[in-house]
This record gives structure tokens, C-alpha cells and sequence, in this order.
DNA sequence: ATGGTCGAAAGTCGA
């Protein structure tokens, strides 16, 4: 059975119904997981996505920031919710899906803007939560999907100017080792990079701040859907929907979405 | 080197 999965920084869900509804209108999707949510589980706008066909919500949000949530057409059982940072920010939840596998929905800290721990602590607290990550995915060998913005374009091809990006938090080499050590643990596969391998160049997030963000082509690939070794056989494609970044008042990241036979 | 733009919230911060 074809199972239809995509993973999406909506930032703010209350300010992008338009775009779940254009979204679901252009292809169907059995399991969307939503990152940076934005607002409390109350507040979650649960009847848009049960018109759309998605009305089971597993949502893990929180006032103001952060916040993941996962939509689904069949009821699926919760898992987990993890805290990596223990300071009570929602942005792990865990599920499983019928075939038995799991599915992690994930949304890593950004880390500020300087990429040096001493003076920026959010930079410290990346890099901390994707070790606790590491430290858990490598000792899990239950086969498993994990999507999500991790906040890091980890290949040279993964940024418009991989030079010019060596300083800027998401680029870094530090954070580069430390998303590779991440992915070595569990034996992630990148199915994006399986899809679209180098040096093709793929992109997942444009900045807001650039005057024309598609004659630019600034972009970076902060989003990614991993899974097991045992798993990338079943995966059948890969997308970044790169046209929802120019949809009326978008997100800054686009939805990717993925095709497995599960 | 800087500023550029969003969203949630409240008169600013995080992205």
C-alpha cells in the first residue's frame, strides 16, 4: 500500500490555513507532519484539517513557539513525546504508523546567529539536543521514519554559496559533524539526497528577507525525512514542493513530501 | 558590513 507522508514548517498554523488547503488540494497526503506550530494544543485548528481529510491530530504545541503536530487520515497511536533539552519545549512527537514503524516528527533548535557557544547559548543548545538525539537514535535499531526541520543543509549543494555560508548558523562545520554523527547512529538514510543526489542542488527554505527569494535562489535544505536502512527499499520518491514558497503569503520552508510502499 | 521580512505578542524577540 502506497503511503503519502510530508513534512512542512508551516510556521504559525493559525496564519497558513490557505496554505494546508492548497496544499491537500494539489496532492493528497495520508500523513502530513507539521514543525514550528506555533500555538497551543487548544487553540490548534482542528476542523480545517478534519474538512481536509486529515482528522486524526497527535499535537505536541506550546504557546508563541515551536510546537509539532501530526495529521492523519487513519487514527495512529502516539508514542512518545521527547524533551532532548529538558527545559519543556515542544518539539519531538512520536508515532506509529499501521505498518508498525515509527515515525518521529522533529523540529531541532536554530541556534541563534552566531555559531560559538561561548557567547550564544542557543548555538550551545543545538548542538547539545542533536547529541542527546544521537545518543538516543543510536541506541534504537526499531526501524523507523524520522522527518522534520533539523535546521542544518548539511552538503556543499545544500546551500546557494556553500563558501559563503562556512560562518552562518545551518552551515557551519560543526553542525555539520554533529547532524553526520546523528545520522551515522541509526544508520539514517537521507532520502532526499537519494532522490536528488549531488550536485544537483536542492533546497527546502528561502529567507523572507530577499527582495525576489526565486531570481535569488538563496535557498538552503533545513528539512529532511530520514528512515531506517531496512526501510529505503519501500521508499518509493522524494519531493520538495518548491512552488507552495511562492503561494500568497507563504511559509519560508516548503513541504517536502514522500511516497513510501508501507 | 548591513539590512532586508515574517509571526506572535504586546510596545520585542526569535527565526
Amino acid at each position: 500500500m502506497p503511503l503519502t507522508l510530508a513534512s512542512f514548517n508551516i510556521n504559525s498554523v493559525r496564519a497558513r490555513p490557505h496554505i494546508v488547503e492548497t496544499l491537500l488540494a494539489r496532492q493528497p497526503i495520508d500523513i502530513l507532519c507539521l514543525q514550528e506550530t506555533k500555538c497551543a494544543d487548544g487553540e490548534f485548528p482542528r476542523d480545517l484539517f478534519a474538512r481536509l481529510g486529515l482528522p486524526h491530530l497527535h499535537l505536541h504545541g506550546q504557546r508563541m513557539h515551536h510546537g509539532v503536530a501530526i495529521a492523519s487520515r487513519m487514527p495512529l497511536a502516539e508514542v512518545a513525546r521527547h524533551d532532548w533539552q529538558a527545559n519543556g519545549e515542544a518539539r519531538h512527537i512520536a508515532v506509529r504508523l499501521p505498518s508498525g514503524i515509527l515515525l518521529h516528527n522533529v523540529y531541532v533548535p536554530a541556534g541563534g546567529d552566531i555559531p560559538d557557544r561561548s557567547v550564544n547559548p542557543k548555538f550551545g543548545q543545538k548542538l547539545d539536543y542533536l547529541a542527546r538525539m544521537t545518543d538516543w537514535s543510536g541506541a534504537s535499531r526499531e526501524p523507523a521514519i524520522l522527518v522534520g526541520d533539523l535546521n542544518i543543509a548539511p552538503l556543499p549543494e545544500d546551500v546557494w554559496d556553500h563558501d559563503a555560508l562556512l560562518d552562518v548558523v545551518s552551515h557551519t562545520p560543526v553542525e555539520v559533524e554533529a547532524l553526520g554523527h546523528f545520522q551515522k547512529s541509526h544508520g539514517w538514510v537521507d532520502l532526499g539526497r537519494h532522490f536528488v543526489p549531488p550536485p544537483e542542488r536542492l533546497y527546502s527554505w528561502w529567507s523572507y528577507r530577499a527582495r525576489d527569494w526565486a531570481a535569488s535562489d538563496r535557498g538552503r535544505r533545513l528539512d529532511h525525512i530520514w528512515c531506517s536502512p531496512e526501510l529505503a527499499a519501500t521508499a518509493r520518491s522524494v519531493a520538495t514542493l518548491r512552488e507552495a514558497r511562492g503561494w500568497p503569503r507563504p511559509s519560508d520552508h516548503v513541504p517536502l513530501v514522500a511516497i513510501f510502499d508501507l
